[in-house]
DNA sequence: CGGCAATTTGACTATCCTCAACAGGGGTGG
DNA sequence: CCACCCCTGTTGAGGATAGTCAAATTGCCG
């Protein structure tokens, strides 16, 4: 009956606290829900209402200025957490960058499972320490790195994250990977906090570097990820 | 006998979702400490060993490039908690801006007696939560916003987390706020990414502009908080 | 009152942004 | 199937913001 069991980040998202009869509640107040690129899941400045597991695809996390600048804040891949449980507003819009997979909860629902589940609060504690850590990281490149330090962080967190989880990594020869991004050369500017110019700019330095190489707008190989390590300062 | 009873942080701290027996048991695993200006706590890079509760004082985390360029990616007051708990290597460090008072933990024990305490743990997660949301917040100041609306936004905010904990905050008229800034110029420098010679410029042109006054090195007087409000962008 | 560190100020520079034109490529409709 | 078009991305020129380096000043502490 439960969909759970077939769920392909059963053992990595948060469920993974769950045996099989409080997985059985848990999936009975969530439903799954399909989002393509472009569309949104929760907006900026909303009550939280919802939350959500994200079972495929890769969604950004984003705040705009008033005057229309937007940062975007986290990109969560499969088996990632999204919303703001336990009351608040939620400070970020979230947005699918990719066609998407995501299985949500009213936040209302999953607040009470959760406060009666303390090894599921457990698995979503380690997990926001986590993304906290991270969050922490991508502050000194916001604040310290230059252009080029920044886009070659980038891509060295891009094919670890990406690396992993089947979405287009592969090594023929050391130190080789494929890189199909889900993102725009516009996302990478609002990831990374410059403009657009300045991004492409720096993906032709690196080509003609012989760093990477690009085949077609989505699509970038690394040639010698030693030198985007080094690069990333 | 337990100093938790005596604690000014009791209620808002983690804390206060033990009953008093707990709370002894808590208190027989941590220790109070001092620790001065500059004096850290914890190591960027380090295996996580301790946390700690905030007690007194302002503390700051932060990061450093290789080549020693610094960020800080979080400031915390009276009832914060700080450290890493749950295993892993403690992304920042962590030192004391004032003298402050803090309640360590070995982690190793910590971590114990907070998967025996699931309320504990759900502060924490509300609590990390919360930091969270803030963190990305200040990454919309890093990646998008201009040096003079960094500066109004760093002063908004400071005068929102001092004002209600004591540190000096007062309005005679309103709109008037008279802080002690517990940040040296660098510091201000390191939490918005700029330099310090902007962060003096920008000061400058607030005092000149009537917005605020500086009478000494570590103290504004805010005279316009609207002002600084509008500017924050 | 003197010494020292923190801050401010000034002059100059570099990086990144802005504005504008151009190119490429993927999809659609003829 | 091909031509066209539109959107995304690239390239270029020029300018503004913030950084760098250096010197002057201010407080602060003994």
């Amino acid at each position: 009956m439960s969909n759970c069991d077939l769920c392909v980040v059963r053992n990595r998202a948060i469920c993974a606290s769950l045996d099989a009869k409080e997985l059985e509640v848990l999936n009975s107040i969530g439903r799954t829900r399909k989002v393509g690129p472009g569309e949104s899941l929760i907006w900026e400045g909303e009550d939280s209402v919802l939350v959500a597991n994200v079972i495929e695809g890769v969604l950004k996390l984003s705040t705009n200025t008033e005057d229309g600048r937007e940062q975007i804040v986290g990109v969560v891949y499969p088996s990632d957490f999204i919303g703001r449980p336990f009351g608040g507003k939620s400070g970020h819009g979230v947005t699918a960058l990719t066609d998407a997979k995501v299985c949500v909860f009213s936040r209302r629902d999953f607040d009470a499972f959760a406060r009666e589940h303390p090894k599921l609060e457990h698995k979503l504690l380690e997990r926001t320490l986590g993304e906290l850590d991270r969050t922490r990281r991508w502050m000194l490149l916001l604040g310290r790195k230059s252009a080029p330090e920044k886009l070659a962080s980038f891509l060295v967190e891009t094919v670890e994250r990406l690396g992993g989880s089947g979405c287009g990594a592969d090594g023929d020869k050391p130190g080789q990977h494929q890189l199909i991004l889900p993102f725009s050369r516009q996302q990478i500017a609002d990831v990374l906090g410059l403009t657009i110019e300045t991004v492409s700019r720096q993906f032709t330095r690196l080509k003609n570097e012989g760093v990477i190489d690009l085949p077609s707008r989505r699509v970038v190989t690394i040639l010698d990820f030693e030198a985007l390590v080094a690069e990333a300062g």
